[in-house]
DNA sequence: TCAAAAGTGTTCATTATACACCCATGA
DNA sequence: TCATGGGTGTATAATGAACACTTTTGA
């Protein structure tokens, strides 16, 4: 990308475009040579899966399989592959753990503490993804990888750093959540409000009025009636909405203001 | 850190600690020898420099070292060393560059395209920092290194994808400014609220009316008058007011509410 | 008929916005 | 005396927060 860029150096008008690459090759040799120079790190990334579930907020972790933290759930996490941009080594481990494609997924913060992980210095690259339980099987054949109930981590002690990681993700989703509607994407295409409710209360973690919630989000008239109700519910069955991405991506609220 | 973490494997109960520091000792050589095999990339930071004087918003550029980006100006950056977390790593290209330490600065995003660097893949986490051009005297003698109008960057064709980066930051500057006092990190100690606005109306890109901006400042309570006023204007000087950082950690507004 | 949650409006307090005049200073 | 920005208040609109009763359904 950036070697494909127009050389300053061609200035020289006269010369003909063979030298002008010839030159670019050996500036490029050079910087190759210089890059070589660098101390390197091994990469990796860690993704934060959060789901949503029988009314609490969930996030899926896996068996360390490292002998050193025996016993002890850690985030689903690999190694960077050579060439691969972060986004896709996270896509790629999304993927592989869950076979999902197409699924919300954000990077959130880098992690380079030096004594991070036992096996000297990495680097880990921390991604968010959010995907609705219900909606999707996932393919969790062995018991290595489960969903946990993201109250209960609070006592349980995590591998390696994780523990941090997940406490950012936290902050950055309940942070994220309130200006942008990324929680749909934890819940089944339709859903009742009272299921959207609960998914903020569980994620912002506090109590809220039902008529209030109702009315901010009806006055977004970002809701689709589809006309369905609830069913297998063992009280009055409340209406089921979708929610308009088109019309959130067009009409979503410019940031202004000063506020601290 | 993480090396000395209790293990798991120490519910046997019964084996003296000796058995365990060498068990710990074996499973950390297993791991140093699977972190042995992981692909390795050269990493950097780059700092992008905000600061503000005579009414407008800069960003400290150097000409970029490259021959392939000869005349190019470029972020300051450098590569992280071994062990160096990469906070640290900022903290000293910035003090290296400005000779200033305790200065703002906060990590922003990774950039890990893998064309982004002409001598094969390096990935870089951005860092932003601000200061006050005005308080301190930076150690700029040659003229390598300068401050920028941000606004002129526009046209200007940046080294790598510095562009890239520093849009990133701008748009993130743009938002903390809207939620925490850091403007202020950009003015000296003491300012008038004709250059807080100023300087709130160049990074937020718009005008505001300034009955209303110093009622929202007066009314937050973080502002202390010094008692000094203004020298050296041209008109009815102003008075001076330092922010009350104190205050404003016990104070900062919590943040509640769904608004998108 | 009961339990559980759906659905629905009003009042009050706070905050945002729009807007215009006199004042103090240096040139 | 003029140009420049300092300093101030009020009215209106929009938004947020608190709060209770009737309805529908399944068990």
């Amino acid at each position: 990308m950036a070697a494909t860029h127009e050389l300053s150096v061609s200035k020289e008008k006269s010369s003909p475009k063979k030298i002008h690459k010839d030159l670019e090759k050996e500036l490029i040799k050079d910087v190759l040579g210089l890059v070589e120079t660098y101390p390197r790190v091994p990469i990796t990334v860690d993704c934060v899966i959060f789901g949503f579930d029988e009314n609490s907020l969930k996030v899926l972790l896996i068996r360390s399989d490292l002998e050193i933290y025996k016993g002890k759930w850690s985030l689903l996490g690999d190694f960077a592959k050579d060439s691969e941009d972060l986004d896709e080594a996270a896509a790629r481990v999304l993927k592989e753990r869950t076979g999902m494609d197409d699924v919300y997924l954000e990077q959130v913060r880098t992690f380079s503490t030096p004594g991070r992980h036992p096996g000297g210095r990495v680097l880990t690259v921390a991604y968010c993804s959010l995907l609705n339980i219900a909606h999707h099987q996932l393919k969790i054949l062995d018991n290595e990888i489960h969903w946990h109930d993201f109250k209960s981590l609070k006592e349980k002690d995590l591998a390696f750093d994780h523990k941090l990681i997940l406490d950012n993700c936290i902050q950055w989703l309940q942070k994220r959540m309130m200006e942008h509607p990324l929680g749909i994407n934890l819940l089944p295409t339709k859903f009742s409000l009272r299921k959207l409710q609960s998914l903020y209360e569980s994620i912002l973690d506090r109590q809220m009025d039902r008529r209030n919630f109702r009315k901010k989000f009806f006055a977004m008239n970002f809701l689709i009636d589809t006309g369905e109700m609830e069913t297998d519910v063992p009280h009055r069955p409340g209406k089921l909405y979708k929610f308009d991405f088109k019309k959130y991506e067009q009409n979503k609220r410019r940031w202004t203001g000063i506020d601290f």
